[in-house]
DNA sequence: TTTTATATTGAAAACGTTTCCAAAACCAAT
DNA sequence: ATTGGTTTTGGAAACGTTTTCAATATAAAA
């Protein structure tokens, strides 16, 4: 357990440096090769990762900061950011900043101590405002939510489009007092709105837009009381997976029916919105190819560091299903409209 | 950026012995704390991890290693270890080993390398059966699936009482011909088919255990098939989340009604399990705590290395939901029990 | 004052590797 | 044999910290 590469050395009847050139594929005599390996085995030899690091000045490691690993959208990105790290020999450390500028920026600072190699983050709305790259010694890929323009690479999704596009199917489908929950946290929110709005003007819509603590506990909670409004609203649109949940629950409560009382629909195919009632309507997210670009893009640029910033932008697709498809809209929507 | 300890100390006019002291809250004046605090202020100076760890041959950071982080057990518990691990002034290494013994073994062997203190595992059968303690350098703590007996310390579920109890509450719901879909690479599946086939005999019936790659997927595959046999189960309960999941989409795509054509049951209360239909019956474990209780086990065991190993064994509390509570179910059932 | 104890400081030796550089060994060609 | 060129090898100097140890400064006691 204890042993050293000098043990190795000693024990093998070569130098460390040779033993060090064995773990490493340099060029040794196929003779050597066997003692040392033969030495490493007995001795049970297990190199110092610190001591590797600290000599050769490459941590071969890159950080994954995300917003909140309790969402699928994360944990999916995060398998797909291993998998392609793990193929380029690199190691990942997975940070959970739970939506907390402060443990985003305490996180930061300890990939900066870990001297990683780059680093993917999701930042808060706050991090990415504030957040100065020439303050890193390490390059950065900002996924779901880009920083200051051109700042660093980032992988997107269009998102103002695709709630657009979800908001259209809303109106589409004959709903027409449309409530838009968004998180407070991060860009994402933000922009989803702005897509939500852009389609309620253009069909002559007022917007109705609110802005929460991105957590399914947080949702359900103003759902509720959104839903006791004297204009409650006829659909709700919910800008990822966790507000749809809270939505879904608070609708669940206030016993309306999907989607005759209410339309429902949201960001993020998680896997329980295709098994509820007739399913949920869904913008679905690109969720393992965005973490697979992403780590390819930071691999890319650390080949070529003085690249210019790249934007990466994906496209969603709507996964109409039977939460926004009233058996009998007009008539049941106009009339809980105008009472 | 590129700055060490020694430019603070030379520009703060101190030895380096200080400027480390200053940074580890030694004893040094308040004037020369000052100054060192400016110069690392001025250069922007940011300690390096792998040459602290080196030198003072502490790493200040724990392994977990899952089995399957798109598993909601996992993500949970993982949020628990760093909750703990983090209060404690610990960092943790967050490793995904996809049901893969290889991968265990790689991820066994990096954590040496890493030379953490301490390492919290929830094993495949495979790993978990050839573990040797005595080969590691660090103590281990098994979660969800313990190791050889007394091997190392473990935090588990009564898997065997909880599976009778969900087998015993289905059996009071008038189902009979129950069949059992279990996970075949960790040792909590082989403990929930004991405690199912327990209750079954107990009651006089025949069990139908069916060990299945732990993935939704694969579950639904199997259950289709399941579902066409001549004699086809009547219930279904499943040895975790993805296992139910899968039962469930397999249910939906047969056409059975639930709960009144089939019983459905299973473990672990991931968020959509109370959504579905009238809501699927489960048990649910103390995730959180699992997670919780691991990490400050392992604490402990830094603390006091030599104390015997400890097997702590938390329960799992049924949640009874409509998946089980047919209307009427002898009828139904007994009728479509003898066509 | 002088002495004794205590709190601060700095010089230098680790920590376990990799890598530079020069020496040694080999091989082929003269 | 001698030369010239490859390969292989080993010695020793890094890498950036912490920590030991002795030295100095400060405070308390005589």
């Amino acid at each position: 357990m204890g042993a050293k590469i000098k043990d190795v050395a000693a024990l093998a009847g070569v130098s460390v440096a040779t033993v060090s050139r064995v773990l490493s594929n340099g060029p040794v005599s196929a003779a050597l090769r066997q003692q040392v390996e033969a030495a490493v085995q007995q001795l049970g030899y297990s190199p110092n990762l610190s001591a590797r690091r600290l000599r050769s000045q490459h941590s071969q490691t890159v950080g994954l900061i995300v917003s909140d690993i309790r969402n699928p959208f994360f944990t999916a990105v995060s398998r797909a950011v291993e998998d392609v790290a793990y193929q380029a020999g690199m190691r990942v450390i997975l940070c959970n900043a739970d939506e907390n500028p402060d443990k985003e920026a305490m996180y930061l600072r300890l990939m900066q101590e870990e001297r990683v190699c780059g680093v993917i983050f999701s930042p808060t709305t706050v991090s990415a405002r504030r957040f100065r790259p020439e303050r890193f010694d390490f390059p950065v890929v900002m996924i779901d939510r880009a920083g200051p323009a051109g700042a660093t690479d980032a992988v997107v999704l269009d998102n103002r489009q695709a709630a657009a596009q979800l908001t259209e199917h809303l109106l589409a489908n004959g709903y027409r007092r449309i409530g838009g929950l968004f998180g407070n946290s991060g860009a994402t929110g933000a922009e989803r709105a702005a897509g939500y709005r852009d389609a309620m003007t253009a069909h002559g819509q007022k917007s109705d837009v609110r802005f929460v603590v991105p957590g399914s506990e947080a949702a359900d909670h103003l759902v509720r009381q959104w839903l006791c409004e004297p204009a409650r609203p006829q659909a709700l649109l919910a800008s990822n997976g966790l507000l749809l949940l809270g939505a879904l629950q608070a609708v669940r409560a206030s016993g309306l029916a999907i989607p005759d009382d209410i339309g429902l629909a949201g960001f993020d195919n998680d896997v329980w919105t295709g098994l509820v009632g007739e399913g949920l309507t869904v913008i679905e997210q690109p969720v393992y190819d965005i973490g697979a670009m992403a780590m390819d893009m930071l691999l890319s640029r650390l080949r070529s560091p003085t690249l210019a910033n790249r934007l990466l932008v994906l496209h969603g697709t709507l996964l109409a299903r039977g939460s926004t498809r009233p058996a009998t809209h007009q008539v049941r929507i106009e009339s809980s409209a105008a009472p």
